[in-house]
DNA sequence: AACGGGGGCAACCGCTCTCTC
DNA sequence: CGAGAGAGCGGTTGCCCCCGT
């Protein structure tokens, strides 16, 4: 038997919230809390609305120290850098930012911070378009057009964006080096080579770079960022080891926000897996690889809709963990967790960007 | 002054994971 | 152990306001 029904939705009201709607759910809260139960809170209230928006609405507007607007260059970089290395993970990119919500953040990147950023570059990049001859053709050689200034050039920027990204956390990226790109059967060989060497000697220095394990701290608890690889990856860790990283994912601490770290693995379990899900990656790499359109590649905008990393440069979902190339190697696990310290080297990576790009 | 378009933001929707019975 | 509710999250929507014409 499950729990008792939810909110009777068809008796809640939607849109706005009233003064007076505000007022009762924060003065109940300040004197009761929340009760750990948002479906039964509105009742207890006495307001007609759905737990879920009494909660969203606590969360994002009522609750103390909010801070709404006013973002400072700090803020904007530390949201700029933990999108970089952990893509649209809000809630994750809120921690960061005491006082700020994730809906809040969200919002300020949609609206404004992605304009900025790939409003700035766009210069930039239409003159590498017109460096390399200012027309674009799709894969059958024909011309397109589609890389006329608008939402496709922004998707090139932003497959631009991603690709450097990469090639400065993971050398070892596939689409870290155009020149490869067209070269598949000897990129797949050489994939297959690094796998079989993996293997032979699964903690090379390279790899330990491209792939870091990250170790628990004995007294924390650690999270997990899914890859969308996921199903692929722990079927390959399966068939190579034996074992399944059940989350598919890599572990994060986040000392600031435990709600956020809702999973903790067995030191024993990482520590065997990690070398299967390196290997794995690897595979899921070259699988994705094999399964990307890749002869003379020059993706047209619907070839981008394919690509993961088109879409809103949602970089934690292509499924390589690659977000925690630096910003997660081992030592900053144990050290400094999902801190201030990771942040910062983000900034420094997104610096590094920014220099890249005349930003 | 009126109107239309665009931007910003609050809130909703739908999905996934966790928890409880 | 399975079913279903709760919690949380990211994406999307719709309203409101501002600005340009």
């Amino acid at each position: 038997m499950g729990r008792a029904p939810c909110c009777d939705k068809a008796n809640v009201k939607k849109g706005p919230w009233s003064p007076e709607e505000d007022a009762k759910l924060k003065a109940y809260i300040d004197q009761h809390g929340t009760g750990g139960n948002w479906i039964a809170l509105p009742q207890k209230v006495g307001l007609k609305r759905c737990g879920k928006s009494c909660r969203l609405r606590w969360l994002n507007y009522l609750r103390p120290n909010i801070k709404h607007g006013g973002f400072s260059e700090e803020e904007d970089n530390i949201i700029c850098s933990l999108y970089i290395s952990i893509g649209s993970r809000w809630s994750i990119i809120a921690a960061q930012l005491p006082g700020r919500t994730d809906n809040d953040i969200k919002n300020y990147w949609n609206t404004r911070l992605k304009k900025k950023l790939l409003g700035r570059r766009k210069q930039s990049n239409m003159n590498n378009m017109s460096s390399m001859g200012g027309e674009t053709k799709d894969a059958n050689g024909q011309e397109d057009d589609s890389y006329s200034p608008g939402l496709s050039s922004s998707a090139f920027e932003r497959l631009q964006l991603h690709m450097q990204l990469q090639s400065l956390q993971n050398p070892l990226s596939f689409y870290n080096n155009p020149a490869l790109w067209p070269k598949l059967h000897p990129l797949h060989e050489k994939m297959i080579q690094n796998l079989q060497s993996l293997n032979e000697f699964p903690n090379t220095p390279l790899m330990d770079h491209a792939f870091p394990s990250p170790q628990p701290v004995q007294g924390q608890k650690v999270g997990f960022y899914e890859s969308p690889t996921a199903a692929k990856v722990n079927e390959l860790e399966k068939s190579l080891h034996g074992i399944s990283s059940s989350d598919n994912s890599v572990a994060f601490i986040n000392e600031n926000n435990p709600m956020d770290s809702t999973h903790v693995p067995k030191a024993n379990d990482i520590e065997q897996s990690n070398a299967g899900i390196q290997a794995s990656v690897f595979q899921a790499e070259i699988d994705n690889f094999l399964n990307t359109k890749t002869v003379d590649f020059v993706p047209r905008e619907d070839q981008m809709a394919e690509f993961d990393c088109f879409k809103e440069m949602n970089v934690s979902k292509d499924g390589v963990l690659w977000w925690s190339m630096n910003d997660f190697d081992t030592r900053s696990a144990s050290l400094n967790s999902w801190d201030s310290t990771s942040v910062l080297h983000s900034q420094q990576i997104f610096q590094e960007y920014e220099l890249g790009y005349n930003l």
